[in-house]
DNA sequence: GTCCAGGTCATCG
DNA sequence: CGATGACATGGA
């Protein structure tokens, strides 16, 4: 038996757009889609939740199971908001977007379209560094061996639902195992450390989150070994919407601006730095749209 | 076979 | 410091 909550969705909001970023044509394993709705499991303590959202004429619908108290509906509502980030006010991005003439095809493109997030800051860790100088489809292909043989999994409307591996299973990982399923033993090393940052160091999204400034957090995340500028500023992109966690060094994206015109020089960073100040307070999403673009 | 992909690290001068 | 090479592996 499940029940159904109502989501409130902001102005500027469109479910398709939203579907369309997580439909790219990867192999993803992290959710299903079907038809118009998303099935997910994200974890409460140590159990999974599993849920499908679609939308209707009001804004989104999550059905989950009934039994759930009312903490865990909670919990699961406030991730689909921040997973699609429905607690922003976009239009002033869409202004930013319409006065820079470079830019005015991303708002007419993608209108309604929202960073979509990685709630959880040990799995944006972790798939930044699988992702790190591969292309896209191997990246999600070893996500998804990662995930199979360290992730949970429950059934749901009939599909099976995995969650990614939680820092207590990836610590413990067997590199023989990973190096048969194709990680490079860097991958296997930096995916340890971030495991053991997050157990032994007390690394959590909170004592993040709790960092006031922005180069600290940061700083806080390259202490790992594994990862880079490129990756700590990824996840804080991805994991807090951080504005300013432009992810330097990101071929898509030099690939994006080459393409607006807006570098002539791919290796030229000063322009990309200098482009990027037209923007602020709105780096992550227009690099979310960059990205976006990049997808047709 | 070659080049590249949503990089990072160690090692130079 | 900034530059350069090593690493690692599948996909196009």
């Amino acid at each position: 038996m499940t029940t159904k909550v109502q989501v409130q969705t902001p102005a500027l909001f469109d479910f398709d757009q939203c579907l369309f970023f997580l439909d790219r044509g990867y192999d993803e394993c992290l959710f299903q889609l079907e038809e118009r709705k998303v099935h997910r499991a994200i974890t409460y303590g140590d159990e999974l939740l599993p849920f499908t959202v679609t939308d209707e004429e009001n804004g989104l619908v999550i059905e989950m199971s009934n039994d759930l108290p009312d903490d865990q509906v909670k919990f699961v509502k406030d991730y689909v908001r921040e997973w699609f980030d429905l607690d922003r006010d976009i239009e002033p991005f869409y202004d930013l977007l319409t006065s820079i003439e470079s830019l005015n095809d991303l708002k007419n493109a993608y209108e309604g379209l929202r960073l979509i997030g990685i709630p959880d800051l040990f799995e944006a860790m972790c798939w930044s560094i699988i992702g790190q100088q591969i292309n896209l489809t191997f990246a999600f292909k070893l996500k998804r061996k990662l995930v199979e043989i360290y992730g949970k999994s429950i059934q749901w409307n009939s599909q099976t639902l995995y969650h990614f591996p939680t820092p207590e299973s990836l610590i413990k990982l067997d590199e023989d195992v990973l190096r048969a399923n194709q990680f490079s033993r860097g991958k296997i090393q930096y995916l340890k450390n971030v495991a053991s940052a997050f157990l032994e160091n007390g690394l959590d999204k909170r004592s993040i989150a709790a960092i006031p400034d922005f180069e600290s957090r940061q700083k806080k995340l390259i202490e790992i070994k594994g990862i880079g500028v490129w990756s700590a500023n990824y996840a804080l992109m991805k994991t807090l919407h951080q504005p300013e966690a432009i992810p330097f060094g990101d071929t898509g994206l030099t690939q994006a601006l080459f393409n607006h015109k807006i570098i002539e020089d791919r290796k030229d960073e000063a322009a990309i730095k200098q482009f990027f100040k037209s923007v602020k307070g709105w780096e992550a999403y227009t690099v979310f749209y960059l990205w976006r673009s990049l997808a047709g």
